[in-house]
RNA sequence: GGGCCCAUAGCUUAGACUGGCUGGAGCGCCCGGCUGAUAACCGGGAGGUCGUGCGUUCAAAUCGCAUUGGGCCCA
């Protein structure tokens, strides 16, 4: 049963309605449960980190994924898709730590863990809600019910596991290193937790005097001078040349040495005029050339050997400023790796806080970045300081606090990334990615230049690390729950986050003393990066893993290559020896309308909230998924303080297309429920002799629309499916077909009525057709269209996806027609430059094809033709044979030129005039609000040569516009009246609504 | 500084891989038309150094090199 569509179409509120019905039918249920028996598909959602808000970004994600799901749904997959989400880590933490007012990982111990782990896991949890309740309104479906969060201890539990895992083949193990480190929040940080941008930090050179030839000094240059106490060395290239230069100038003079190619430029920062080489040596010769260090350190920390306070060699240096680079091995990790190499102490006089220790008894106590001055000062005291500056660089930051970050030398566990890189490389290979560059050279890229990861942090609310240590040096891992079990401190049933785990001990099988949890938690990239098995409860259960392992598919956006799609390699290749994932598509980013990064810090964040409810879901994601291939950056066009979005924004757009289609639906429903049309009388079969080759032309349209939008599904070149869509309702099936069937739609004629019924199965399947491809994208409009428009199924998600009838599909047809449609363009705009309007018509129009072909083409259309573009004769002419003395100008068209006689002969003026009739009493049948079928009684008052033109067309007028009396009078009177000036004419026209 | 991606009308973009006719659309703007989908629809117009430069070629938006700007990922 068709229904009479809703008259206007109102996103927002539809939408929700929908949603409603949905949720009132159990539709995602059942439509799951549809497909269970279908070939099994698991796709992994990445898990958003759990902030509360669903941005723009987030949305498009979800939109993403949504569109693919429903799509795999239609082809009987039985999809895996529960959503996941990231309820770990910092982020939470410092938004509690503000909420509860504490500032220090001091202040929390102060007030216990246990009582901030629990205010963490409140906090996790509420927003989790808040962000499911987003996603759900967007119109995604995916199992909310059930989603798979890093919080929970089965999840915990395949993270355990998978450190196990790492240990046990040998790829775990702890470190002394130099890593990045939030002063603030007191804990290593990975690469992907730091942001960068510029900052002016102090740029000085420095004399570090030659313990043997005081008077001539080796010149470095830093932007860190708080690190100067732990110098160690300096650091030369081994093969570039250096030399020893006597600096002169009004100020006086002295010996430097730096890095010959630098000579003029050192000379000038010192404020010399004049510089005298006294020796070359290449930095291999400067090796082991021992200086005195700009702070006396107490040996007993730095514990010097033969090589400190020294020049030492690395290839790391560049042929910038002096070329010759301080090095403290306990502040920065090339400065390390050097300092290793030669058996120097990482000396590392700096506390968890980011202050000094009592090794540097001078600054003890003092926060690192606030000593520069008085360390620039104490330089210059000393006499040391060559030049000081200011230089604006980028440096890092806590992606939480927004603190500068600082290197120093800790204690973390690392997992050894390189010995499974090759692995890690073939699997790249193995994987497909789209875009192909995604991962042949994006992700190799970063795999190539991977180093150890630290798995490491030093902070509360994550995955403990399940590794429990003994002074003798013996290691316990806890691969599962099970394990804790033997373990003094356990009680059944106990949260396995800190504090509570911290209390489990085991007796050291060893040497029989007390091992205790190392007491870091886990990075949150550990968390998300084990998700595919994590959310099986692998391998605590196994039945879930066997049914689904290993993941199909995987999409997120660009920074995910050195994030999720990163982690989940290294982690599914230390536990599996795999990638757990065989397909990568790669999305873009949302930018603001001038192609910029959206933060809310710069103001100008979109809230996907006030989109919905301004525009609504389904145009929000139309947009989305139209305006770019998925992998490029969009710049989204949407002014918050538009006062009006429907017409202005992007969304906007997409929502006129949509309404587009709503009006084509309205237009369909309102003609089939008049005429009593039932889908199911129809078939292919039973109306094809009655189709009309425009029937034919747009069952061709409409077969090559499946096609392009299931190509575009199938390659994930999501775009080209919605601009096929969008191309389709607005040219091929509103402006053209419903065009073109109007007049069959209104006719009345019982001898016309197997026309009409073809008219109506070709739009019918057109409209059902469009409905079920647009459904993965639009659903809403899709499932309010399908219901209204009598679908069998609950829900239109539940319907098979719709393959291409190449039978169908005729080429030749959809040639004539467009070059139909180009002759009634250009006829049209002929007339324009005429003054000639559509109503009144053509005398002829003559069609010169470039061959015989195309006139053959365009006779196919004729009544086309003539109809649209209101011709009354068409003629055709050979390429060459048209007689000049018709005194027509030719007009080129793609394929020939035409013709057109414009000639007003009295039939045409007649026909002329009485279609301006016409037209002015449907504007007041309309204005008078009367009913489509309601019948009136007309009074005309005109000039008597109008209504001598009236008169011969008396019965085509009073058709047209369900009159029962027309009736020519100088006195005319009706319910309204009203006077019109038709080419200057002054015509008076009466209308009172007449009985049935 | 390195890797990858992007750059076409005021805005969003097609065309580029496989070089070839006056570089197409949509939105917005201006003008006109149509009117039984109607808070719709249609036509026309204005608007383009195809980021810039050099090169390959009979021919470059398209291929190559360089350069500028933007995005992502790093140093």
């Amino acid at each position: 049963m068709i229904k009479q569509v809703r008259a206007n179409y109102d996103a927002p509120n539809m939408e929700k309605e929908i949603q409603e019905y949905w949720k009132s039918v159990n539709a995602y249920e059942k439509t799951k449960a549809l497909r269970a028996n279908g070939e099994k598909f698991y796709f992994v959602d990445g898990p958003p980190y759990t902030s509360g808000n669903v941005h723009l970004g987030t949305a498009m994600n979800k939109t993403i994924k949504d569109i693919l799901i429903r799509y795999w749904r239609m082809n009987g997959y039985n999809v895996r898709d529960q959503p996941g989400f990231d309820m770990h880590g910092l982020p939470i933490e410092v938004q509690v730590e503000k909420k509860i007012g504490v500032h220090s990982k001091k202040e929390i111990e102060e007030g216990g863990i246990d009582k901030f782990i629990d205010a963490c896991k409140k906090h996790a949890y509420s927003l989790h809600a808040d962000m499911t309740k987003q996603f759900k309104d967007l119109g995604v479906w995916m199992d909310w019910d059930h989603p798979y969060q890093t919080l929970k201890l089965d999840f915990m539990e395949s993270a355990w596991w998978t450190v196990q895992r790492a240990y046990e083949r040998g790829l775990l193990k702890p470190s002394n290193r130099v890593v990045t480190w939030c002063p603030r929040c007191e804990t290593a940080l990975a690469e992907a937790e730091i942001e960068y941008w510029d900052e002016t930090d102090p740029s000085v050179m420095v004399r570090f005097p030659l313990k043997d030839e005081p008077e001539t000094s080796l010149v470095i240059w830093t932007t860190t001078p708080w690190t100067l106490p732990a110098n160690m060395a300096v650091a030369a290239h081994p093969d570039f040349e250096y030399a020893k230069v006597k600096m002169s100038g009004e100020k006086g003079s002295e010996t430097i040495i730096c890095m010959e190619s630098q000579i003029e430029y050192v000379m000038k920062k010192g404020g010399y005029e004049t510089s005298e080489v006294i020796w070359k040596k290449s930095g291999k010769d400067l090796k082991g050339m021992e200086y005195i260090p700009p702070f006396d350190i107490d040996p007993k920390y730095t514990r010097p050997n033969e090589w400190t306070y020294r020049v030492v060699n690395a290839d790391y240096v560049e042929k910038d400023n002096t070329g010759l680079v301080h090095t403290a091995p306990g502040f920065g990790p090339d400065d390390f790796e050097t300092g290793k190499k030669n058996g120097i102490t990482s000396f590392c006089p700096v506390g968890e806080s980011g202050r000094y220790t009592d090794e540097f008894p001078m600054m003890a106590g003092r926060k690192v970045k606030t000593v520069n001055e008085d360390v620039i000062k104490y330089l210059d005291e000393k006499g040391i300081l060559y030049n000081t500056a200011k230089i604006s660089h980028r440096y890092g930051h806590c992606w939480r606090c927004k603190s500068p970050i600082i290197y120093r030398n800790t204690r973390q566990w690392f997992i050894n990334i390189p010995a499974v890189k090759d692995k890690m490389l073939s699997e790249i290979d193995r994987v497909k990615w789209t875009p192909e560059w995604a991962g042949a050279s994006r992700e190799k890229n970063w795999v190539e230049g991977a180093r150890d990861w630290c798995i490491t942090r030093q902070r509360y609310w994550g995955i403990p690390l399940p590794v429990w240590e003994c002074k003798c040096g013996e290691i316990k891992i806890a691969g599962q729950y099970k394990d804790l079990e033997g373990g003094d401190g356990y009680t059944p049933g106990m949260d396995t986050h800190r504090p509570w785990i911290d209390k489990v001990t085991f007796k050291c099988p060893k040497c029989g003393g007390t091992m205790h949890r190392v007491p870091d938690v886990l990075d949150v990239w550990f968390d998300s990066g084990v998700a595919s098995w994590a959310q099986l409860s692998y391998p605590a259960k196994k039945e879930e893993f066997d049914e689904w392992w290993p993941p199909k598919f995987i999409v997120e956006a660009h920074d995910q290559t050195r994030g999720w799609f990163y982690t989940q390699l290294g982690a599914g290749v230390v536990s599996f020896d795999r990638a757990p994932y065989d397909e990568v598509m790669m999305h873009g980013w949302m930018l603001d309308m001038k192609g910029e990064k959206l933060s809310k810090s710069k103001g100008n964040s979109v809230d996907p909230a006030d989109i919905i409810k301004r525009v609504g879901r389904d145009p929000l994601r139309f947009y989305m998924v139209e305006s770019n291939a998925p992998w490029e950056d969009t710049s989204f066009q949407w002014n918050p303080k538009n006062s009006n979005p429907e017409k202005n924004s992007g969304p906007g757009n997409a929502r006129k297309t949509l309404n587009t289609f709503w009006n084509v639906v309205n237009f369909a429903s309102t003609y089939m429920i008049i005429d009593g049309y039932d889908p199911d009388a129809h078939t292919l079969e039973s109306v094809r002799p009655y189709l009309r080759d425009e029937d034919l032309w747009m069952l061709s349209r409409t077969e090559k629309l499946k096609q392009a939008v299931t190509d575009g599904l199938e390659s994930k070149e999501l775009h080209r499916s919605v601009r096929a869509l969008d191309n389709y309702i607005m040219e091929d099936l509103s402006r053209w077909y419903v065009r073109l069937v109007r007049d069959r739609s209104w006719s009345e004629d019982q001898d016309a009525e197997n026309d009409k019924i073809a008219s109506y199965f070709v739009l019918y399947h057109a409209i059902m057709s469009t409905t079920l491809v647009m459904a993965p994208f639009v659903p809403h409009i899709a499932e309010e269209v399908y219901r209204d428009m009598g679908g069998k199924l609950e829900s239109v998600h539940m319907e098979d996806w719709v393959k291409c009838d190449q039978s169908l599909v005729n080429d030749g047809l959809e040639h004539s027609m467009s070059l139909i449609q180009s002759i009634i363009e250009i006829v049209a705009a002929e007339r324009a430059k005429m003054g000639s309007k559509l109503r009144w018509p053509l005398k002829e129009v003559y069609i010169s094809g470039n061959d015989e072909g195309v006139n053959d083409a365009v006779r196919v259309f004729e009544k086309v033709l003539t109809q649209q573009g209101n011709i009354k004769s068409i003629g055709y002419l050979k390429p060459e044979g048209f007689a000049e003395s018709q005194d027509m100008e030719p007009v080129d068209f793609t394929e020939g030129r035409i013709f057109i006689d414009f000639e007003v002969t009295p039939e045409i003026e007649a026909e002329g005039y009485a279609r301006e009739l016409i037209r002015r009493i449907q504007q007041m049948r309309k204005d008078m609000k009367l009913n489509v079928e309601q019948y009136i009684n007309c009074d005309v008052k005109a000039e008597p040569y109008l209504l001598e033109l009236f008169e011969t067309w008396r019965d085509h007028i009073s058709t047209e516009v369900r009159a029962k009396k027309l009736t020519f009078t100088d006195s005319p009177d009706g319910q309204e009246v009203k006077t019109w000036d038709v080419t200057g004419k002054d015509i008076v026209i009466g209308i009172t609504p007449a009985e049935q």
